[in-house]
DNA sequence: ATCAGTCTGTGTGATAGCGCACAGAAATAA
DNA sequence: TTATTTCTGTGCGCTATCACACAGACTGAT
């Protein structure tokens, strides 16, 4: 029953668990808290299909989210990785409603949902809420980006490394439930491509990882041999949402 | 001399030849109108570098300007093209004041610019302003977002496809100055890879070129031949901003 | 405890794209 | 015109990644 294990896990939870939500002034939070609705998020949920209109936007809290594309002959990019930093549903408040691409959840969790109308109201009625979601959005631009650059220019090997990091920050914990077959579709490689690349971080002491269990060991080793766009993405996401504890 | 040149190309140009400008109520665009300057981009100019500030926002008429990354090792990649459907500078509006990426003229033309402090006084004082750029900013998200998977899944040829055909979507004429160079730079591959391409396409009819000038011949061709990334950033532009003649 | 299903490891070609090197052609400058 | 620079065409070997195929290992259900 999902309602009985939101409301039993509602304790253990609080809104400021998601960044946006924290950085948000007392009053426009306390206006939309008791719209908050918190809900459990199975791994591979889809929140919404290429084009689907969104009903709810979502602020993960201990989920992550995948932004996929789907190709025509069924191939797969991620375009973006959302957890607790973020929100699902920028569409929402830019205007158009929908996305071309797809929301799935890559690890189980949390997130709070609002109702899009309320938050289109909210983003329209507060300049404080404005401005947040709008340095968000400018942050998930920078995201997608850098993630055109990297599949242009960088070895496997990198790109594990930036979406493991980009993962691991966005996760309470230091082990991510994933198999490789995943990773593949989310990076768009094959799975051997993967299984090589998992293997030599492994080898060099970097992760540890058993049948769909990816454990961090060395964050800085991680650090050392990722491409520079985890940096850039991280780098922007810092500079434009300083104020996580905030307010 | 840039003013005189402005000047003079002043009588040929309108408002209107921008879509974001001509999409604006009647009463916005005359509150801004004094504002706006005509300048000229020449080939080549930099509008703004990695993390500058920028100054003023552009509405390109009849420029082409591509987002660019570059990579420490010295490897670019284009993010995203603007010409006469959009602007430069969404980061004004979207709170960040700069992105990780620079913008070059691809293209000679012309744009009109604004002030930035201006155009963020009227994003916050004016709701169909901020409408209309945040539908465009929205769209913008779709053209990197779809960069990001045609690097990944598509070769050379389709993508050159596809950059040749938003080019020309963006131009007003059928000619493109353009060498091979350039082209690959902006695609983030080799100049060969771009010259067997073109021989390609040459060959098939649907364009033809000749030492930085390529001109289109068969548009339907090309489009038969381009991956559907093209088209579903084109349709989202459609939709995003159908009202290019409006109010 | 067993078995079916799922995950990971490995091998063998094929291929797209890369790096480099250089030649001929076209435009531009002198 | 002639000389110089800038483009484009082409060849050759190299590497990362792909596609397919299958074996072994782990896990969870019965």
């Amino acid at each position: 029953m999902p309602t009985t294990h939101a409301h039993i896990s509602h304790s253990f939870h609080v809104l400021s668990q998601n960044d946006l939500l924290a950085a948000l002034p007392a009053d426009e939070l306390e206006r939309i808290q008791h719209h908050l609705e918190l809900i459990p998020l199975p791994l591979g949920e889809v929140i919404y299909e290429f084009g689907g209109k969104l009903s709810h936007v979502y602020f993960p809290t201990t989920a992550i989210i995948s932004l996929l594309y789907v190709t025509e002959d069924g191939a797969s990019a991620e375009i973006s990785i959302v957890g607790n930093e973020g929100m699902i549903g920028v569409a929402i408040f830019m205007g158009g409603g929908t996305m071309p691409n797809m929301a799935v959840v890559q690890s189980a969790g949390y997130a709070y949902r609002l109702k899009a109308q309320l938050l289109q109201q909210e983003f329209n009625r507060s300049l404080p809420m404005r401005h947040l979601l709008l340095r968000y959005a400018q942050a998930l631009l920078t995201q997608m980006a850098q993630t055109a650059v990297c599949n242009r220019h960088h070895s496997i090997e990198q790109q594990l490394c930036r979406w493991l990091l980009l993962s691991f920050d966005r996760l309470p914990s230091d082990e991510l439930v994933m198999t490789q077959e995943l990773i593949s579709n989310m990076l768009g490689v094959r799975r051997e491509g993967i299984t090589d690349a998992a293997r030599k971080l492994q080898s060099a002491g970097l992760i540890e990882y058993r049948r769909g269990h990816i454990t961090l060991l060395d964050r800085q080793g991680l650090e050392d041999n990722v491409c520079e766009c985890y940096r850039v993405v991280k780098r922007e996401y810092d500079r434009l949402l300083p104020d996580r504890i905030a307010t």
